[in-house]
DNA sequence: ATCATAAATAACAACGTTGTTAATAATGAA
DNA sequence: TTCATTATTAACAACGTTGTTATTTATGAT
């Protein structure tokens, strides 16, 4: 059996109410009685009961993470950070990965003081119960009811060919999942044709190349497609860290050099990306001002719901470059 | 605010207690008032309040996963599919992804029933005080006082050199990491090897091949260094999913047939073998098998602990080889 | 020394459940 | 009808906290 404040009142021959509000330090307690009590605590190994708290506060300081699909590195990063940044608050993290519907019921059930919800494919669900709720990746509908945070996708592929645009590359591909129904792919290809548009280029459907899917694998076999070109580009934007994995590989088989034969710059941007077969020029918001910006914002809707003032914003992250060596000035 | 079984006595015209008894199915109520109590909480949209029932019950219905390193597919494979086991039960999982000890001080916070440990690296911690633990994954230290649940890599190495000697190999390699503190690699190589020697063959130390990680370009890059060899080896053991993915893109770059050119065996054993590049013959426990043992475990540990029964054993599963494309007899 | 006041501690209610005990209503044998 | 017995429901204590209110003890001015 746990050891309870009752316990502690009774070595320290004070009623359990003192027990608390020592333990809470609150100045209604002599600083003597205080130190003995909490010396006593401790030496009793005492751990307060986190459902009588949450019973009588009516909170959890709980967070929740709904992450349906644990295998893309880039959010195992986000989510690594998310936690540690959780941690120096007073809440705890807690994930779940499940399908989104009997994660929220999980949570439900848990009365977390807060979720947050990774959004990569179309689920339906129905969130009007739930509690405090932040969205990562972009749903289709726009009737959502509750705020979201995302990288501003269009805005990095603005900056993605402004660069390249930049250096003098007028044909360039983008190599990405253009078939998935995940609204993030979507945006980021349509951002890339916005885009090319913008800087006054040549939208050439061909080099839109569909990896139809978000494995390394997917980005090398893609790449295939690209070599069967007669036109090719000079530049390419890969649609991810494992896609332009691939990319990396499909290049280096063909004895093609990178940045002589091709510009490349990867979506995302995580530490890893340093560490590639070939350290890569990216484009993306850092995933550690990412998760800095999800916390700071589930806690503060978590904290102002009381005073129901729950609005629905969508926070669109500006992304940043990171100048690698894998871009030059095409060959003429 | 939440719906309470008060606020149902009140419609319904009964006591709370009533209601409590109820919503339990007590043969204490009424078929008819049963039936009623039930019908208004559902109308009322009523949800247990976790942190009463757990106050009541001292106990939480949660079993904590610890999982410092998320990023290899197998576990995720593995978690999801423990996850999707433990949902089948009374109780919920919840996952931590900090380092083992701050995980196991959030659990104990949380009064978690039962904790599932996965240890990939040799953290130190001090798990003395806490609840029902089961440990994934093996310690190199011999005196830890918990269970643990684990693949018999041993039993694994044996079945695969069995086969490729079976079909006629004598040099057969093995492609993993070995520089790893990771136990869990150190008994795979260290069962390779075993193996070798049981089935009479002659164990050459360069066929030991080290990757140095674990990620898919590791094993490409280690796949390099045997084909620098004279004497090459005429079937390959792949340490795990993603290092064989490696292997075999070196395989396919170089433009060898599998398995005319080589044989090779993964480790590992999950569904997404089946859609590799190239559909590798495998070896390992089946990740359902071990979600299923794993779960089993940790449940029985949590509901006997009361009686004190916590025997301190260590279940090596029985490994299967999952017999697809990728091995055949050696060319002469 | 005496009393008002402040400081320190104790007592108690509440949070939403469950399980036990007490009270009431229904049933049936005399 | 009356009383014992059973079926049904109500009342209450408990779980371990926190916050509010009541009580005791110490302090200081007269």
């Amino acid at each position: 059996m746990n050891v309870t404040i009752k316990d502690i009142a009774n070595v320290a021959g004070v009623s359990y109410s003192t027990v608390s509000k020592a333990l809470n330090n609150s100045p209604l307690v002599k600083e003597n009685t205080k130190r003995k009590i909490i010396k006593i605590s401790q030496e009793m190994g005492y751990k307060p009961n986190f459902a009588a708290r949450s019973l009588v506060s009516n909170q959890t300081k709980i967070i929740g993470l709904i992450w349906p699909t644990i295998e893309r590195i880039v959010l195992s990063t986000l989510v690594t950070e998310i936690s540690n940044q959780i941690n120096k608050t007073s809440y705890s993290m807690i994930l779940s990965v499940d399908p989104v519907q009997t994660s929220l019921e999980t949570f439900r059930r848990f009365q977390v003081d807060g979720i947050i919800l990774f959004e990569e494919n179309n689920d339906e669900f129905d969130a009007s119960q739930s509690s405090a709720l932040l969205s990562y990746g972009v749903t289709r509908k726009d009737d959502r009811n509750y705020p979201k945070i995302d990288p501003n996708h269009e805005q990095a592929m603005h900056m993605a060919v402004e660069y390249l645009a930049m250096l003098g590359h007028t044909q360039i591909a983008y190599i990405g999942d253009l078939s998935s129904i995940d609204p993030m792919q979507i945006q980021k290809y349509k951002g890339f044709k916005k885009a090319i548009k913008q800087h006054g280029l040549f939208l050439n459907e061909d080099y839109l190349i569909d990896t139809e899917g978000l494995d390394w694998y997917n980005g090398y076999t893609a790449t295939g497609k690209l070599f069967k070109m007669t036109n090719r580009p000079t530049a390419i934007v890969g649609g991810s860290y494992d896609i332009s994995g691939g990319i990396i590989r499909a290049m280096k088989e063909r004895k093609l050099h990178i940045p002589n034969d091709f510009s490349i710059i990867s979506y995302d941007n995580v530490p890893q990306m340093a560490n590639m077969e070939f350290p890569l020029t990216s484009i993306g918001v850092p995933v550690g001002e990412l998760a800095a910006e999800i916390v700071k914002s589930i806690i503060k809707l978590v904290e102002s719901e009381e005073m129901n003032s729950i609005d629905v914003y969508s926070n669109k992250m500006m992304p940043k470059l990171n100048l690698r060596s894998s871009c030059a000035r095409p060959r003429l």
